[in-house]
DNA sequence: TCAAAATCAGTAACGATTACTGTTTTATTA
DNA sequence: TAATAAAACAGTAATCGTTACTGATTTTGA
């Protein structure tokens, strides 16, 4: 199955190149809609599930219950907001060796990890009010 | 809203008290119907979500699309298998300073982390060619 | 310009989880 | 012990994010 471009896709990843924030699918489908308001949720989750299958986009999971999507995929880290939500890349030195942590007296092969830190983020802190929305 | 003793709930905890894997709802669903046939999954989802808010136990996100739970809320890091799916515990020194790392430069609060490590475990390494169930 | 294959829009289906409803348990007070 | 209110229950329906299906449209290479 070889892959075809499509207008779609591009839109897609054009959009996500253009957010520093990481957006659901449905932000996704909600911007690109702009562009071509005919296009299907279900094309958006395909394309977004396609761009990280070829390791153009980074897939999220942050246990909020919806994926979210970066199209930054240098290595990086992510915090997230309990207060508001917001997620925000973490300018932070590597932290690689924790595999090698957690490798001591572990019988199997550490490939890699998964972090995400929270907290309350720098504007939420300010304002003692706001919640998530 | 007072919280009411149930034979439910115990046979939950006491269930998850006796695994090491971390079992998901509906295989906890599956064992403690052995004890309370009639027992709801409702009952299950419920009584899962009141422990961990209660801090009696453990709800993992690991991006596997179902919830795992764990009796054992002390400090400590999981592996996940990407082979056999199997989620192991990892005894290994503390990483808590990474949330400093993390907060240099940043501006807002970092009140923790989430972390989980994958990779091939010490049963599929040994036999080449096992898969997820 | 033609045809094969990939992609599409639209919609239905799926799976994990949550919410609703009338009944049963638990805990309290008499 | 009996009465009562509140919490929890079983069973079922609904929700929500995501994936799968179908016939029409685009892309691509000859």
């Amino acid at each position: 199955m070889a892959i075809k471009y499509s207008r779609q896709r591009e839109a897609i990843k054009e959009f996500l190149c253009t957010r520093k924030d990481h957006p659901t699918a449905d932000v996704v489908y909600a911007n690109v809609s702009r562009i071509y308001p005919n296009i299907s949720l279900g094309t958006v989750y395909r394309n977004l599930t396609l761009l990280a299958d070829m390791g153009e986009i980074q897939r999220l999971h942050l246990g909020d219950g919806q994926d979210h999507f970066d199209a930054d995929t240098s290595e990086h880290y992510h915090f997230v907001c309990q207060k508001c939500g917001r997620v925000i890349d973490l300018q932070m030195e590597s932290i690689e060796r924790i595999n090698e942590l957690a490798g001591v007296g572990f019988d199997g092969q550490i490939a890699g990890h998964i972090t995400y830190f929270y907290g309350v983020c720098g504007e939420c802190s300010a304002d003692g009010s706001k919640s998530a929305g």
